[in-house]
DNA sequence: GATTTGGCTTGATCTTTATCAACTTATGCC
DNA sequence: GGCATAAGTTGATAAAGATCAAGCCAAATC
């Protein structure tokens, strides 16, 4: 303690309180299931904190990978960007959650990362991660398992993509937000959406008046009730029976 | 050469075989990059292979992961089934893939994997592959490229799947074969599909007719040339043209 | 070699979602 | 606090692709 505090000028209290030993994330986030020591091990790896104000990028395509960034607080989005200037957004993304995969394959990120509200991330240098991972094997298998998460997450949203219809694209949408949110310790039924109806209709693979539309038809059905971007679930078995239509499984 | 001829027995020739250090897909495959050494750790990381025949399957949904498969020969498909029974085929692939990724996180495969025509593949089990790279740094950071690459090949289905005409997405479809054809020594102009127009409508989220009707018109534009399953591209800068419409970037 | 079966093509029609447009409601800014 | 601008809703119409249906072709089977 005393040694520590003759260490401490102003900016490093800022800094301690990133430690990831300390951080009410742990469980979510990339420490998963580590022990004391190594724990201590991980705050030595991330020790830089950001902010992003709405808005901001927290990266873009073409920039050389330095880190993986995990959501400390906030709302981001990733997208893709096509030739011609048509944006995908590839997923939404919050507290615990960890950003920048894409990258490490060619060294540049693919996508953009934006802000939906001012977000503050942590840096998580590649390299020393990488390093950290050979001597910890318990957080080399949580990062692996998190790249397969997302990887496992992807084939979802292809599934959503490939083979679903408006409605069931929605639902869809609204349930996973709703599970992410009651993992984080927020209502799951009852919750405000960060993003427009454009991101979401991006995201959908649909365009804005049609999500809109659905929403509509959603709240006429009393499946939600919705205004702007305040959402509240009013009846979820039917918003998971729109998913899984008729129950028949084989 | 003595001392090795001493140890080999009738089955060990079959395994010699699989040996990393002498296979032909390992610049493309998991030992991309190693030395000597290394390799000769990765010989004794793979000493299974397994021979998959046309229509069965590698892996199932809710299967438990016992190892990652690196595609030595053939051609295989992974897909995602909903509830209800729609397929929704995630990917097709070929020698030197590698699968079984999105099962690391839960430890349970997420998808089918079938095999298109008579193939090989070599067994890694996840365990090892994970103590290995701790000890080779070289490997670590192929795996990580590897699931990021998988990650970023994810994210530009989802760009194909989200917002992509019919056409657009053939053609996005046709130029990757073409691509990872000739990677591996193929022809880029000229293959055979192993898959059924129902397969590719599957990937591209379109139906069999819609991939039927835009392969006649491509053809009737002469863009390619197609009878069944052979294909020859007769204009692949028409097909680039498709997928970047006008050029336009800003 | 005939038969069968699965895969493919093509046409006609229908459904879903996109597009275009007008209008309303928020949000942010001076 | 009002004004400007962005976001969202809703309606009318159009277009892309799905569905239904018929027939064809090719490889596998007997």
């Amino acid at each position: 303690m005393t040694k520590m505090a003759t260490r401490l000028r102003i900016v490093e209290v800022e800094r301690l309180k990133t430690a990831c030993s300390t951080c009410s994330l742990q469980e979510l986030c990339l420490p998963a299931g580590l022990n004391e020591s190594e724990l201590a091990a991980m705050d030595k790896l991330v020790d830089l904190r950001r902010q992003i104000k709405r808005g901001d990028h927290l990266y873009r395509v073409g920039t050389s990978l330095q880190s993986l960034y995990a959501i400390r607080s906030g709302f981001m989005k990733s997208s893709v960007l096509h030739d011609d200037g048509r944006e995908q957004v590839a997923g939404f993304h919050m507290m615990g959650d960890l950003m920048g995969m894409d990258a490490i394959g060619t060294s540049q990120h693919l996508c953009d990362a934006v802000a939906l509200e001012d977000s503050e991330v942590c840096d998580i240098p590649l390299k020393d991660l990488e390093a950290l991972s050979r001597t910890i094997p318990s957080l080399q298998q949580h990062f692996h398992r998190i790249m397969s998460r997302e990887i496992a997450r992807d084939y979802g949203v292809m599934l959503l993509l490939g083979s679903m219809r408006a409605e069931e694209r929605l639902a869809a949408f609204l349930l996973n937000l709703s599970q992410r949110f009651a993992a984080r310790g927020y209502s799951s039924l009852e919750f405000h959406l960060r993003m427009t109806r454009e991101e979401i209709g991006s995201y959908l693979g649909l365009k804005l008046e049609t999500v809109s539309r659905t929403l509509s038809g959603f709240q006429a059905q009393g499946l939600i009730a919705v205004q702007n971007k305040h959402l509240r679930i009013l009846n979820i078995d039917a918003l998971r029976a729109l998913v899984s239509p008729h129950g028949c499984r084989d």
